[in-house]
DNA sequence: CAGCAGCATCGATCCGCCTGCATATCAGCA
DNA sequence: TGCTGATATGCAGGCGGATCGATGCTGCTG
């Protein structure tokens, strides 16, 4: 099967059709999926959260398997999937690891899903 | 294992711990990937829009089926998952079960996961 | 140049879930 | 009451994913 790994393009640049308009594709709705499938993980939302309230707002994987009370090659993987979906980047500096949020990559789903706006034709604004 | 089933209870009244500020508890992680997991489908998010696009913002399984392509036993457990997640909500009226969307339980996950608007106080940049 | 520490990858196991077939339920109708 | 059509539920096969131990890699360091 297909990996996500180019989840964060599809969002960042075309984007996904949203859960609003017209009822949306096959192929929209795998891809939207895919990354909803990368959050809705209760270790890698910790991850985010963990990750995203660190002091520099990175954090390396050494960091992160105490509080999870995961092994590091789980935690690892975990990291590896956010990354790919494009909601975490990873900096290697030294021997360390440190993974920092995605700027508005979670922004970008939550607008996918707010579909409300009951914006005239598609999406204005 | 539990059912999510008050997931809309816990959405719509306490609310789960949102993605932002402090890290989450284990517990509110598990809450909302639950939920986040039943969206993370493309046969269910693909339901939704149907739905939500349909006349009259509502749609029986009998006319959910075909687009889908799937059987109805498994069109209608997608929409039992949907239903428990509190993200629809199901009329029987005769023979036929019109399924809608809660009216702003989608709006809710989005704000939980659309977290900072990039106050002040934390890391400005 | 050994030795060590932080991470990633591999292989294996276990569990949950998507899907369809068969079947049970239930409401409307002859 | 008995039949038909619309849904829901039970059951089972098959695949994907979460997890961990072992191992490989790679920069530091003595």
């Amino acid at each position: 099967m297909e990996y996500v790994g180019t989840a964060l393009a599809e969002m960042t640049m075309p984007q996904i059709s949203p859960l609003n308009g017209e009822p949306i594709e096959r192929a929209d709705a795998e891809r939207l999926a895919g990354v909803l499938k990368a959050l809705a993980d209760p270790a890698r939302l910790r991850l985010l959260s963990l990750i995203q309230s660190a002091p520099e707002g990175e954090a390396c994987v050494c960091d992160l398997t105490a509080p999870l009370g995961l092994s590091q090659p789980t935690v690892s993987h975990h990291l590896r999937i956010l990354t790919e979906a494009g909601l975490l980047q990873r900096e290697k500096r030294g021997v360390w690891a440190y993974y920092s949020l995605v700027p508005s990559a979670i922004a970008t789903i939550a607008d996918l899903l707010t579909p409300p706006r009951k914006r005239a034709t598609k999406k204005a604004r």
